[in-house]
DNA sequence: CTTAAAATTGACATAACTGTACATTTCTGA
DNA sequence: TCAGAAATGTACAGTTATGTCAATTTTAAG
């Protein structure tokens, strides 16, 4: 009865358009040139398609964005909460798995999460939903501070630090190849926890990232 | 016609428009919704002026878009580098000079530094020139750092990170009053040098701020 | 009061985009 | 194979923006 799943899924359908790919496409869109680059009639032209063909796939423009916005709702927040719970025997070792959000683009799409700041300018929509968002991960982060003994003023500075860092590097968008990054961070854990990790801490960090110091 | 109107620079030209006004206006609508809200039709509407005289003043939208940015470039930049090089006798007393740059708009434009950052994602010119402020300021805070002996890459992390934070802090667009702010100033003082503000310090940046704890 | 520069305006010519209505093609399953 | 659902396309109507031009109004200066 319900061919649409096989869809989803896949790329069997044997039509040229899905809600997926006017979504990829929009998508792809936002990243590049952000939420005023997420016109239907340019997408159209990318995918070859007859631009009126998007509205059996989406009532209007709205709809596609408010897809958007779902898609970085899913994303980015709730991974992030995830690593702050990761099992951590010390502060530094916790703190590395925040870290491992920054490194990994499948925990956490800082490009998608830059275009989202942006777009907040001009929707108070989206800007409800990025404060919602800030509160839930700074929330988990203390949590994770005061869990190690931080008295609780200081859990929230730090909390802060480590997010704003993150948030900031995301804004400056450089893009530093791995090496100069990792560099950075035994300082960086130093600074927020106030203690360095060891060096057995670091080498299990180095090994996921697959990093040969 | 009896009245004249007085634009920002005092001068009374009887004229309604001045590049000045539109400019002003420009200003307004990019802190307000973004680049593509900087729009001539929509200016005019404001400031009840034919779009058209728009074009007596400036040759095109993107003469007026360069103004913009000359803008954001004289402001901000030029006025955190000067707070770097403010008298201070300690690391800390030098960190609570830089703070003052996130407490006084006349020393640093945040909601321009977001929305030029958001103008970023759809003109590589913008985007460059941002790369070259970040260079800038980070060079200025390392030096600050390494003049109070720090290690150079230690200098180097802690000029990132307090950097960071308040790029990562305009981002989050947080609106909270001046009491929360201050409340976290010697916890973000301590964690960013590893040593916290005397009181004496604090009561001389309090003074500056017209806060009283 | 005159006049020329400074500023304003409406008409015109274009371009890019949104969304609706309806006809047409393509695919799928009974 | 063929009916109907799924998807595509064409034509139309409307909106908002850009920039040029020539005509006009306003102002300051002599």
């Amino acid at each position: 009865m319900e061919e649409q799943i096989e869809d989803i899924a896949g790329q069997n359908s044997g039509w040229r358009g899905s809600a997926e790919i006017w979504l990829n496409a929009a998508y792809d869109a936002l990243l590049e040139t952000g939420v005023d680059g997420v016109k239907i009639q340019p997408l159209a032209k990318r995918l070859n398609l007859s631009r009126t063909s998007f509205y059996w796939f989406f009532k209007d423009r709205k709809e596609l964005l408010g897809a958007l916005l779902d898609l970085w709702r899913e994303k980015n927040t709730g991974n992030l909460i995830k690593q702050t719970e990761a099992y951590a025997e010390t502060v530094s070792e916790a703190m590395l798995n925040i870290i491992d959000c920054w490194l990994m683009p499948d925990l956490f799409d800082s490009r998608l999460e830059f275009a989202v700041r942006s777009w907040s300018m001009q929707s108070d929509d989206v800007r409800a939903e990025i404060e919602k968002a800030d509160q839930q991960r700074l929330d988990a982060l203390a949590k994770l501070f005061i869990h190690f003994g931080q008295e609780e003023r200081m859990a929230d500075v730090r909390a802060r630090a480590i997010y704003l860092v993150q948030i900031g590097y995301i804004s400056m968008k450089a893009n530093e190849d791995l090496a100069v990054r990792m560099a950075r961070i035994p300082g960086y854990v130093e600074t927020f926890c106030g203690q360095a990790p060891t060096q057995s801490e670091l080498n299990r960090f180095y090994a996921r990232h697959n990093f040969a110091p």
